[in-house]
DNA sequence: TAAAAAACAGCAAAAAACAGCATATTCCAG
DNA sequence: CTGGAATATGCTGTTTTTTGCTGTTTTTTA
């Protein structure tokens, strides 16, 4: 296979879904790791892309996402994260919210069990279909192109017939609860749909106390 | 062998499938690797082709153009996609399915536009959500690991509810319909509502003649 | 803090590119 | 028709690039 042939794939794949892994990028390419590696270098150098610790990602996810510059506020969420996957167990079924915490919790799920996730969020959909043992269900509805989330009324009508163990809301997104102007009352909605749908509703939130988490009913 | 022969074939060859190996143009042209290598560093220093280690890429191909890699008959494709979008017009509500050639005319769709489009393709929705002044709605249900396509019951039943002007189905999925195993009832299902939801439904299908496209009621 | 994963550096084998040379083909004037 | 120049093609040996492997160092994670 040709050099530049992988290089086409490897920024197809980091286009597609924001991220990938070089685990990923070695299978799908069938070469050893140290030519992956050599690869996403050779595209960080040529600024096609950005190569991170394991993986690369893509130039317009570092912008989509700035709080990930931020350790401090990466460490906390991963922090929740690993709190908030001790709440779930296998064969539960369970919403996943947008936002980068909620992302952070869809990559660091365990790829080994089964689990039925709901979620009306792009990003985090496409990390969870990485897991070959999962299954996705995305609530439709309209897209919003900064977030890549799916709100309005139709996503509140399929929440609101969902059956659900677990819920876990993200708080603070970037920018698509306060950028969008009507995304306030809808939101809204939606937590109301998924509280009554949820046996268990999580409210993920940034803190000085890391690991406080309200839960509500 | 004359040389503009060779020089033609090659041509051709990276025309259509983006990237050539030396190797396998020795094989196609029964000259030594020295003279593909010659050809080709000529036809790189006229431009018409870009020479790499190896090998050769299109000019198109080398620049940053994620997606368009190996799909086969890419031309027919775009030929379809340019039809098919001359059947839209601006401020309709229409639908588009998963495939490349949805995904081609989603590229290909004017960005001046303001558009309000259903789709269940995330590949598809990500590429419209590039166009800012399109709305672009999710149809939600069971994402296909492989196709990255929402399928089942809540799919259908969302579709049942909509309203479209024109509908476009595209056919031949790569991996997606012939791929899975209960697939089939789905797509039947699905195209059935989709026929009952839209005025007008368009078949994109790539056959020996480029521009059949098979209207149905 | 310790184990695991990833990155790194260096090395060697294989493939490709390159330079130079010899042979073959074409072209053209005489 | 013919000798020679120009071009084209293939071959040989050398150099460069690529790529996987090994062992070591750094980073991550439990």
């Amino acid at each position: 296979m040709l050099k530049s042939e992988r290089h086409q794939i490897i920024l197809k794949e980091v286009e597609k879904r924001n991220r990938v892994q070089l685990q990923d990028l070695v299978q799908r390419l069938n070469v050893s790791i140290d030519t992956v590696r050599r690869d996403v270098k050779e595209l960080d150098g040529e600024h096609k892309l950005r190569k991170v610790h394991g993986g690369a990602v893509s130039l317009g996810f570092a912008s989509f996402s700035p709080q990930r510059n931020s350790i401090y506020a990466l460490e906390a969420k991963t922090h929740i994260a690993e709190k908030a996957i001790g709440m779930v167990s296998e064969g539960q079924v369970i919403f996943l919210d947008g936002g980068t915490t909620c992302l952070e919790m869809a990559r660091s799920l365990p790829a080994e069990w089964e689990l039925k996730v709901f979620t009306h969020s792009i990003p985090v959909a496409l990390e969870l279909l990485q897991k070959p043992r999962y299954t996705v269900e995305f609530i439709g509805g309209t897209l919003s192109p900064e977030s890549h989330l799916a709100q309005g009324i139709a996503a509140v009508r399929q929440l609101a017939e969902l059956h659900l163990d677990l819920a876990f809301i993200g708080t603070g997104y970037v920018d698509a609860e306060h950028g969008l102007s009507e995304s306030v009352w809808e939101t809204a909605q939606m937590k109301k749909s998924l509280i009554e749908a949820a046996r268990k509703t999580v409210l993920l939130c940034i803190s000085e106390k890391v690991n406080s988490q309200h839960r509500f009913r």
